[in-house]
DNA sequence: CCACATTATTGAATCGTTTCATGAGGGGGT
DNA sequence: ACCCCCTCATGAAACGATTCAATAATGTGG
């Protein structure tokens, strides 16, 4: 048998498919005892509303989808999981989408959400070449807000973290604990996280005077780190410190330098980023660069339902938030 | 505006939506000329599909949903890696749910992919009143596969991993290296892979004589970990190894120890379980119990795809992996 | 007893696709 | 000329819910 729609409901219980519509959407408009007897119906018959036709009546889907760079990064695990409470108590339904870094893989997502007339997009775009597409959303009124990106440059609600000021911060530790040549690690500088957190580092180091050598790379994740770090073992001279672009680069890089018997942290110091649960945890504790992430996701997900509120007369706004440094053993000066 | 459709690609380009239609799902049964005019009008008005409506009329969706326990456990997002590729090439969409462990939580995402009308869905249960939804989807024609879990137990097919076995292996390897007293830490015992991995160290245990002590915690992650260790630290004659029902237990347990001067694995070594990343790159790399993780999202995927080709005449497949020990430093004998 | 609210239900139009039977226009073959 | 076949394009009928104007049924007050 197909499924079971409306009208076999309607049949079932003698009414008309409206009545068995308003039972499910305006309940109070209907007769208790009719109400009740379609309701048997329903059960009965083992109804299941059919969310394709009721998303075409409507015109807009209730999904809220999340496109974050890569879910098995703890950071937008945790923005999304921010952003989850205030999705859900409005009736919404959240996606995760991942673009894994990738611009073909991110326009994938992007065309199949417009496809699905999403309520609206928390995005973390991959560069700058995802704005045309985001436009393009945002042209056929699907509202969107950017996440950890975009502060004030795009017209768009956004919530970020002062990443020039994270790097700051990170190298700013460094160079006080005496460190004279530092290392940054992290890539692709396409991405504007890494752009910024490097941008930041270097005016510290232009300020003080100190060396500074970059390894790009070509992802943030684990194996990033480890390869750089047996690049840089190569050489002669090499870093004292080094400051990596996210924690999962940095626990890949602490990995290697463990490897190959290099001592975290006097013989190297490390600095992280987003400060995850497996920093704190890591060979040596890892210090960090601490983002409020699930604050962030709470917050986009606030804009977004804002914005959806207020319609035609929006004002777009853009949060900032700050980092902050958690010092742990890896950049620990007293545990020579 | 409203957004545009077919009927206003049709009327600029001068044909029947009908037509439009065909340009969009057959193109060759199209005329050239008329095309090009189409594709023309398409690009001039941003036409983009409506999936509601294809839906609709389809019957069913595009999207195959996973169910896992946790996303932020790589273990579940090596799973989906492993599953994706082979769902994108068929044309379809993956979305990931995460029940967090929760029946109730598990059990709102299985309604609304229930009224999505899902083409397909590979799920990992929170435990075993999960039966009785996941029959009734089942009933409702959505195929699914049940993913680590429900070897030959059920009547659907599956993929596994043999966890009494993997729970030998790690009881067994602790047993060899001469400990005499165990503690398994894990939870909740309702979660089948937590019950059978305890059952094969048990097994163990009582071959050997061995003594063992259960932690029972209230979810499988860092936190939980870190209290059962606490909770042991008060205790006298403590065990001299932890068996952790998996890593993100076994790094929050190692986290612990360490905090508390417990050195491992002299005074006290872990075996952790799923082989993550992390495992290898922990304050001690851990020994841990491997699954073969991407492949069990890919076969998850196959057989679900085999199972809607098959259709009627389908009879269910039980695939069973064997995990595999992986020793590393947190087990190691000489490194006392 | 009539006019008038009030309340509960109905039926039909609508959302945007896909699909399929139907038909129009052209060649070829006989 | 005639018939058949082919290629393209058409128009209308689904799909399953929501919504709203219209009605039916009931009660209230004058």
């Amino acid at each position: 048998m197909a499924t079971t729609s409306m009208k076999d409901v309607a049949r079932a219980a003698g009414v008309s498919v409206g009545t068995v519509s308003n039972v499910l959407n305006r309940p109070e408009a209907v007769a208790e005892e009719t109400r009740t007897r379609v309701l048997a119906a329903i059960g009965e018959l083992g109804y299941v509303r059919n969310d394709s036709a009721r998303q075409l009546r409507a015109g807009r889907s209730r999904t809220v989808a999340v496109v974050v760079l890569d879910v098995a990064n703890p950071f937008f695990t945790d923005v999304v999981r921010g952003a989850e409470p205030l999705i859900e108590s409005a009736g919404g339904v959240v996606t995760v989408c991942d673009s894994g870094e990738d611009v073909r893989r991110e326009r994938r997502h992007l065309e199949i959400l417009e496809e699905q007339r999403v309520l609206g997009l928390l995005i973390t775009p991959v560069d700058d070449s995802s704005a045309s597409w985001i436009e393009r959303l945002s042209g056929h009124d699907i509202p969107l807000v950017l996440v950890d990106r975009g502060a004030g440059r795009h017209p768009h609600c956004s919530v970020a973290v002062d990443d020039v000021h994270g790097g700051r911060l990170a190298a700013g530790h460094l160079v006080e604990a005496g460190h004279e040549r530092i290392a940054f690690i992290g890539g692709p500088t396409s991405i504007p996280q890494v752009a910024d957190r490097l941008a930041g580092c270097r005016q510290v180091c232009e300020e003080s005077g100190t060396h500074l050598e970059v390894y790009t790379t070509a992802g943030l994740n684990f194996a990033a780190g480890r390869e750089a770090v047996e690049q840089m073992l190569g050489r002669e001279d090499r870093p004292t410190a080094l400051f990596c672009a996210n924690d999962l680069v940095a626990l890949g890089a602490l990995q290697a330098l463990t490897m190959h018997g290099v001592k975290v942290p006097h013989e190297c110091a490390i600095v992280g980023y987003d400060d995850i649960d497996f920093a704190a945890a890591a060979a040596v504790p890892l210090s960090s660069v601490r983002q409020p992430r699930s604050q962030l996701g709470r917050t986009a997900a606030q804009l977004l339902f804002d914005e959806i509120a207020e319609g035609e007369g929006h004002t777009h706004r853009n949060v900032v938030f700050q980092p902050e440094l958690i010092a742990r053993a890896s950049t620990s000066v007293d545990a020579s």
